[in-house]
DNA sequence: TTGAAAGCGCTAACAC
DNA sequence: GTGTTAGCGCTTTCAA
């Protein structure tokens, strides 16, 4: 069963590479019904396949674009993977999968390959908002790109997929300091993000509206579990051996992901603090798991699914030579109020949304039509 | 800054293309120091990058291979990704991320998207263990494939890494079974899949040793959150509407991934009985959510992230023409007993590690190398 | 409607 | 050591 190769089919069907490769590729005209058939019948019967390679060689086309996230393992970002390659695929198109662990250096050098690979598009969830060199090169190799989930340079400056991270973020920081005596640790990104930088104004903006900048201290994470965790204990350890009212308490946390939210959570536990009694805590993306730790992480909830699919959508313009004018898609973030967060009292921010079953992920489906509208 | 080609880097660099070629793929011989040097630096200057889709033409070699999987969603998944996506990496491979959502029809379009890329081998996690039309496409074409997690056909027929399902879920039944009075409900995966054929022959084996075939219930799930939810929120309605001594009662779960187990937890939770007190959960795979739900769930745990890297290079090998004897690398799963079951009283199976810091998940080090090793 | 022939960018004999 | 020459399997003018 050695290969089989175009000439081949032509040779059994007697006629010439070209009439099928005009069948293989439909063209409408070009071909005779008959032979046409005929061929079809051969391929089906052989089990030919015609090989991509050399047709990209020929075409130009790859058919198939590069997905580079920083960490497969984080729950947010496989919805992100799957909403990107269902769409993809449906159009024809594969995906090489590239984890970057978070590295920079990583990233780079799979960028390199990307172009070797010749993919037609590449959808970029960047380690890092800073360095664009090699983006640049992507750019100078003429290879169509979109910014996912993260900003590199100037938000309008280049094609991208976001959520609008400061008004998450204003969201949630306003919630918790809706209450007079709320004195808010906030667990950020690592420095440099934009995500970092945007949801940092979103809650101090909240803070200022609040009067409560002193009430306010932001710690740095790096997104994981244990981050979340060590910030928190950390932060209550401090508590203790100082004087009981040491300006270093806090009675409520905002972490930049659920998966630190979940960390801080099991520092509270440790301790025997009760959430959300004592201590209320926020979350940012609104994983599956979100609703399944005790108590349900309150949350900012992004459209992920969506946001994947439109990074898709997005890219398969750009590759079809469209250039939209609106370069960015800004998707909007929804407060879901579950068990650590108190009910609130007064009408603050963010909708009631604490007896929402807690399995369910708000369906941001108005926002997301709107959001995504905005590229027209 | 029109692509540039070999050919380019020779007239700039005043020789053949054969030259510049060789210094590409570094052969020792062949160029004299003196030229090499000008052109790894011409190279370096103009940023050339060679294509790897003309490079397959002429070798036959892409350099690339296919994932496929059936649910990145599902946190099993990443972690299997991650350990094969690092090792494929850091060898020089590619890799086409395939989400099959469980369905063979996906999968089967796949496989075919794959072979027209011509990848160097395929690592499959399957959708399905009964049909292999689209395995032996593989085989026809001449491509090495290793299969992942679960079977197709017999476990020697192919190369593949699997846990050792059967004796892992002996283990937790066992361990469930360890109780006079147990009745347990087994939360199986799809039929037909060939874990849950192993899994169930564990189960059974260890309800025959205890003598509790009678008092075991097997379910069929789908592996997500809300089939165990669904299917124990059902065993316990049977339970209230009949007499209080029907023998539907149950007072020990075990679900054939945390998945089910956690939407099991869910279902008990919401109905106000207490874990482990009165029903006793146990889950399969131990993700990282396993340790964070509330109680901690226990489970059998795999070396996830190992089985990933394993399939790697066993397929790296089968690339490299090797033909290990040995066909099947088979990992040694781990009873971690954490909060949804009750301390053991009398010596049962596994280890007594309910104290076992939670979000630790067991390092399977041991098993690892001997479960490798078996391969040689 | 069909075929012949020239490439796409690279590698690999085989000469020199 | 270095260059020449065929291809790899496909698409795509350009003629017929």
């Amino acid at each position: 069963m050695g290969k089989l190769t175009i000439t081949d089919i032509a040779r059994l069907a007697g006629v010439s590479k070209a009439t099928v490769s005009r069948v293989l590729n439909n063209r409408a005209e070009g071909v005779g019904a008959q032979k046409r058939a005929q061929i079809l019948k051969l391929v089906e019967e052989t089990g030919f396949q015609p090989c991509s390679t050399a047709r990209c060689l020929a075409t130009g086309e790859s058919r198939s674009i590069g997905l580079v996230i920083p960490d497969i393992t984080n729950p947010f970002y496989p919805l992100l993977v799957r909403g990107a390659e269902r769409r993809l695929n449906e159009c024809g198109y594969s995906l090489f999968l590239c984890n970057t662990d978070r590295s920079l250096e990583t990233e780079e050098a799979y960028v390199r390959v990307l172009i070797e690979k010749r993919v037609d598009g590449v959808i970029l969830d960047s380690a890092g908002s800073m360095h664009d060199a090699h983006v640049r090169l992507l750019e100078d190799n003429g290879i169509p790109i979109v910014l996912l989930d993260r900003a590199i340079g100037h938000r309008t400056s280049r094609y991208g997929v976001f959520v609008d991270n400061q008004r998450g973020a204003f969201e949630a920081a306003a919630h918790l300091l809706r209450r007079d005596d709320c004195r808010l640790l906030f667990l950020n990104g690592p420095a440099g993000l934009s995500q970092s930088i945007e949801r940092r104004a979103g809650v101090e903006e909240a803070a200022r509206l609040a009067g409560a900048t002193d009430r306010l201290r932001v710690l740095e994470g790096d997104f994981s579990v244990d981050s979340g965790f060590r910030l928190v204990a950390g932060a209550l350890a401090e508590t203790q051996t100082a004087a009981k009212s040491t300006p270093a308490a806090f009675n409520a946390v905002f972490a930049a992901n659920d998966v630190m939210a979940i960390g801080a959570l099991r520092a509270l536990k440790q301790c025997g603090i009760p959430v959300p009694q004592e201590v209320e805590v926020m979350g940012f993306d609104d994983i599956e798991l979100a609703g399944m730790v005790d108590p349900p992480l309150s949350t900012v909830s992004q459209p992920t699914l969506e946001m994947g699919t439109a990074s898709a959508d997005l890219l398969l313009r750009l590759i079809g030579g469209e250039k939209p004018r609106r370069k960015a898609v800004i998707m909007v973030p929804q407060l879901v109020l579950r068990g650590t967060t108190r009910s609130v009292a007064v009408g603050g921010a963010g909708d009631l949304g604490s007896k929402r079953s807690a399995g369910q992920v708000a369906e941001p489906v108005t926002q997301r039509q709107s959001a995504v509208g905005t590229i027209r």
